[in-house]
RNA sequence: GUCCCCGUAGCUCAACGGAUAGAGCGUUUGCUUGCGGAGCAAAAGGUUGGGUGUUCGAAUCACCCCGGGGACACCA
């Protein structure tokens, strides 16, 4: 990685210079400038005599240059070029892959529904970003744990169970109303007709409380089962799935309760239980258990934290809508109370994805039973092009998602574009196989670089360094962005340059090319969960 | 009232404080023998919502407006 190599050597920032000013360029002279009050280019012009001077520095470049307000652009060497190839084949699916996560522990806490509905867009989005986040830091090194929250106790899911207790009742020919803030989506009838079926239920129709009870366990175990289901449709996988219901059951929460009670970090009134928030940063205190005696959401947030810190994670990593912007504030006002180390904990929040239909903003909500399902847009829409549609935008832009367009889209999504350069790869590498056209690592003749196979190798080169960057910054729509940009370079080399068929020397060192292209392609897509098809 | 995110090409979105603001879709015009045309080349399309600052340099930072979304519960 030579990028690393020279912000080393010049201790400054060093970026992918734009077209015309070589490969990587720094703006050291014109920091310095601002520094020493001397003038950037007789900076840059002691910078640059600096590095000449080390040879084995200055051998990876064919020119470095002072550019006019003050950049020094780097040319890389033609040799580093095939050297940095050659390094792509002998990696091959490793390649881009590091070892800077020296194994550390991450925990990475992604889509964590309710298990009262299935999963809507905005949950997939977070799935999407998870897994590839997963995927990446894995790859760069760390030990990743993907962990999905299921809130299993609480008003929610009492609710649930006494929606699915309604409608069945209802099945069993009970007169039985169905209050307005029961779930009112249709798959509760269909839970409650499986629950009638299974004759899950062996207590009395009159004995209501029981039927609550046993149709909410009912309920949130077919629930879970299918957000598991649909997650899986997706490509998507959690390693653990963390039930709330454990933390009560092992006396996490109580503890918690005790710890702030000895610590007078909590007080009564009003007869709830309220947690000093206003002493760790925030605008008022906070209740941790409410007059009805049950506990809050917040305090489970405080003992899952603690619970993960406890199973000897590094990183904790939570990815969460942005209308949970103010939890954030306040689990940390818990950490901080809870003397936990803040900086182990990040919070990842993506912008809402809202629906529209027929150019009216619809607010999506699941007790409504007012959204788009994410298994009902999979239905449509390949999983591929809707992860894509979610990892080519920055997780600080809103969605706005119209499902008809959607799936008028679908079929000229960009990852149609990337695949397509793969299968093309594929198809040349397959032809020459068949014809026993070996690549081969020295060859005895150096052609001159063509602009397209030039563009290409240097793009293909910056696959780690992009890597690099996404695992430090979390900012997948990078790595998609990097990805279109090498099928453009791609699909640019396969117009203008003929491989097989070139003469002999050339049409293996082009094979080399191709080879590496496909590899990257396939390295990359598998970092964002997206499939790679061998034929279209 | 306080806090968070956004406003960039007709549309959907990019752009570590850097050099000429880029892609895809849409529009217009070309490209058969060469390996998959789901592609390639080119054109048109922008006062980065408005203003004032900060500095060598601002889409990016600060402040003030305007507009959109979200959050500020004994909801989850």
């Amino acid at each position: 990685m030579v990028k690393l190599e020279i912000k080393k050597k010049l201790g400054g920032e060093v970026s992918f210079a734009p077209v015309g000013f070589g490969d990587y360029s720094s703006n050291l002279p014109l920091v310095l400038a601002g520094e020493k009050q001397a003038s950037p280019m007789s900076a840059g012009e002691e910078i640059l005599s600096d590095l000449k001077k080390d040879k084995k520095f200055s051998k990876l470049f064919s020119k470095i240059e002072l550019a006019k307000p003050g950049f020094i652009n780097f040319y890389l060497a033609d040799e580093v070029l095939r050297e940095e190839l050659q390094e792509v084949l002998k990696k091959g699916e490793k390649y881009g892959s590091a070892k800077n996560g020296k194994g550390r522990k991450i925990n990475i806490e992604f889509v964590s529904a309710n298990p009262t509905g299935p999963l809507t867009l905005g949950n997939g989005r977070s799935a999407a970003y998870g897994e590839s986040l997963a995927r990446l830091l894995n790859f760069l090194g760390h030990k990743v744990t993907k962990e999905y929250f299921l809130n299993d106790l609480g008003r929610q899911v009492a609710l649930l169970g006494e929606s699915v207790a309604r409608r069945f009742l209802e099945l069993n020919g009970r007169q039985t109303d169905y209050p307005e803030e029961m779930y009112q989506g249709e798959y509760i009838l269909d839970i409650a007709k499986k629950f009638k079926e299974d004759g899950a239920y062996h207590g009395s129709l009159d004995d209501f409380e029981s039927l609550i009870k046993s149709a909410q366990k009912y309920a949130v175990e077919k629930i879970t089962a299918s957000l598991k289901d649909s997650l899986a449709r997706f490509g998507v996988k959690h390693d653990v799935w963390f039930p709330e219901s454990e933390l009560e059951n092992h006396g996490e929460i109580d503890k918690i309760l005790h710890d702030f009670n000895i610590n007078n970090l909590s007080y009564e009134k009003d007869g709830a239980l309220w947690f000093k928030s206003s002493d760790f940063g925030l605008d008022s205190d906070a209740v941790i258990k409410k007059s009805n005696g049950f506990t809050t959401y917040l305090l489970s947030d405080f003992a899952y934290a603690k619970n993960k810190l406890k199973r000897g994670f590094d990183k904790m990593i939570y990815i969460l809508g942005a209308d949970h912007h103010a939890d954030v504030a306040r689990i940390k006002s818990g950490l901080r109370a809870m003397k936990l180390p803040e900086e182990k904990f990040r919070f990842l929040l993506y912008q809402l994805v809202t629906l529209v239909e027929k150019g009216e903003q619809v607010r999506m909500s699941k007790r409504a039973g007012r959204f788009v399902t994410l298994d009902e847009l999979v239905k449509e829409v390949p999983a591929d092009v809707v992860k894509f549609f979610f990892l080519a935008k920055s997780m600080d832009s809103h969605v706005e998602f119209d499902l008809d367009l959607a799936k008028e889209e679908s079929n000229k999504n960009p990852v149609y574009y990337i695949q397509y350069a793969f299968v093309r790869m594929q198809s040349i590498l397959r032809k020459a196989k068949g014809i026993g056209i070996k690549t081969e690592k020295k060859l005895s003749k150096v052609y001159p670089w063509k602009e397209e196979e030039e563009e290409l190798v240097k793009e293909l080169i910056k696959f780690p360094e992009i890597l690099a960057e996404t695992g430090e910054n979390y900012q997948i729509h990078h790595l998609t962005a990097y990805i279109l940009d090498l099928a453009g370079k791609i699909n640019r080399f396969y117009e203008t340059q003929k491989v097989i068929g070139a003469e002999k020397e050339l049409e293996k060192f082009r094979l080399t090319l191709v080879q590496a292209s496909a590899i990257v392609l396939r390295n990359g897509l598998t970092l964002l969960g997206i499939s790679l098809p061998e034929k279209m």
